[in-house]
RNA sequence: GCUUCCUUAGCUCAGUCGGUUAGAGCAUCUGACUGUUAAUCAGGGGGUCCUAGGUUCAAGUCCUAGAGGGAGCGCCA
């Protein structure tokens, strides 16, 4: 017979028909007349209640449904007798699929922590909370998919191995087919790269907007969707080592659109959340976060503050003055410190903020330079607990000013001529942003560790599964 | 990378000042129960106290080193 899927059937208004369902035994309890599984396929969080009257199954046939087992249920599906569902499948047919010993399955019924379930990542799907987080992360995948389409932008696809080592947002690691053994030098002792795999040093990026730039000049707007990889030996509830990130990339705005687009972007994610996985954020709400659905809705219906990097050092600086104490000082010039983003967003306006035109020397060498020389068109946005979840700037399309930062900053350009041909050849005025992918992730579901919103995470001393 | 905390049963944890045979809840197993919802009730089994040294008559407990994990910070998305 074939297979319903348990979100539709319960939905289904075919009551009394037959009916058959497969997915993996949360529960089985029950005495000797009456037995009842709670089985579930991954299609929702929510379970089928499947009922076996014992005088027509032996125990020795309930004997391997337990939980964490995999079965095939067939029966007859009908109003429930019970309170809790709506519906449930009265049990005709059973076939098991595969067992899982209880004495060694490693999940239970409650009481496991996000620490255990990390270590064993290629179980942890199989629970509730997961699983929520798992829908949640293809719904954000395709909602981010569906604005920049609706909005006319082209998926572009940068690469993940480059041979630029100056992109400049952090550590990389390398790529090679060498024996690392028996490493080939030059007179000066520097490896010799020239018969590796690619011809010269290789790593993963780190970032693909350098490339993504490249695409804005040709297709107007495009955004990239992919891994990114980062060697920094960095342990927080923030950090991966690989993770993904979106990166639109738009010709032709400036400063005040880049912001509107961040906020409308991250909106319609939200909402896109709050629209199509509300039982998912249900659960979340109730055993993750109570604050979650509340803290989504707001978000939706408040509008960011739209603060400069001057001025939001000013309230810091009269924070200070009347007696808030910070760990770290803040003078301008000085790159906001962790605490003090937390303060003007928590405490201060209690809301989102997107932060703009920062000094120059805190930020990134493509970054347009203001009138003032001083400051860059940067705009972060900053989110309450996560901090910062965009990285954007206007770019600096004057081939002059990007060459004089250039040298400035001693950068070495020469596998970045590709780069620089952007500003020589039909240069235009473009902007985009970054948004690290689980970030958002953690808002979305309220989820506190990074690594619990992605299947497989990568850590410092740590790419299990 | 820095600071700090943690590691005891399958899981979550307690374990007093260093002192008898290391405990609890849940899970698991056995039994009871005619509709359960993290079912309930009764009983049983289950331990490399992270690892390696050291101090001591005696170490889960104190000391040193190492491994792994969490949090805060830095770097960043």
């Amino acid at each position: 017979m074939e297979r319903t899927v348990i979100i539709d059937a319960l939905k289904s208004t075919r009551l009394n028909e037959p009916i058959n369902v497969r997915g993996w035994v949360r529960s089985r309890r029950g005495n000797k007349q009456i037995n009842f599984i709670a089985l579930n396929d991954g299609s929702t969080i929510k379970n089928i209640q499947i009922v076996v009257d014992m005088s027509k199954f032996s125990e020795e046939q309930l004997k391997p449904v337990t939980t964490g087992s995999c079965i095939s249920a067939t029966g007859i599906l009908v109003a429930s007798q019970g309170s809790g569902q709506a519906v449930e499948v009265q049990l005709t047919e059973l076939e098991v699929y595969g067992t899982a010993d209880p004495e060694q399955y490693p999940l239970q019924k409650k009481g496991l922590s996000m620490e255990y379930l990390r270590t064993i990542a290629h179980l942890r799907p199989r629970t509730n909370t997961f699983g929520a987080v798992l829908r949640i992360r293809h719904n954000m995948a395709m909602a981010i998919h569906t604005y920049f389409h609706q909005h006319g932008y082209f998926y572009f696809h940068t690469p993940l191995i480059t041979a630029s080592d100056c992109e400049g947002a952090g550590q990389m690691f390398q790529v090679t087919t060498k024996n690392l053994y028996n490493l080939k030098k030059d007179e000066n002792g520097q490896i010799d790269y020239s018969d590796d795999f690619f011809g010269k040093m290789a790593a993963l990026t780190v970032s693909g907007q350098l490339e993504g730039e490249l695409g804005a000049m040709a297709l107007g707007k495009i955004y990239t969707f992919g891994p990114t990889f980062r060697a920094e030996n960095s342990n927080t509830p923030r950090h991966l080592a690989e993770f993904w990130m979106i990166e639109p990339e738009v010709a032709f705005i400036q400063k005040e659109e880049l912001m509107a687009l961040e906020e409308d972007f991250i909106k319609f994610c939200v909402k896109w959340a709050l629209d199509n996985c509300m039982d998912d954020l249900e659960f979340l709400n109730q055993y993750v976060d109570k604050g979650l659905i509340e803290r989504l809705k707001g978000v939706i219906n408040t509008e960011f503050v739209h603060l400069t990097y001057t001025e939001g050092v000013e309230i810091l600086q009269e924070a200070i003055k009347s007696g808030h104490k910070f760990e770290f000082p803040c003078q301008w010039g000085d790159d906001l410190a962790s605490e003090h983003e937390r303060f003007l967003v928590e405490e201060h306006f209690g809301r989102p903020v997107i932060m703009t035109d920062y000094p120059k020397d805190i930020k990134a060498f493509y970054m347009k330079l203001n009138e003032d020389d001083k400051t860059v068109q940067g705009t972060d946005v900053l989110f309450p607990q996560i901090g910062e979840i965009i990285g954007g700037s206007v770019r600096e399309e004057n081939l002059d000013k990007l060459n004089a930062e250039i040298e400035r900053r001693h950068i070495p350009m020469k596998d970045m001529w590709w780069y620089l041909d952007t500003r020589r050849f039909g240069s235009a005025p473009h902007a985009g942003f970054g948004l690290g992918f689980e970030r958002l992730m953690l808002f979305v579901t309220g989820m506190q560790n990074i690594r619990d919103v992605i299947p497989f995470p990568r850590t410092p001393k740590s790419a299990e599964f």
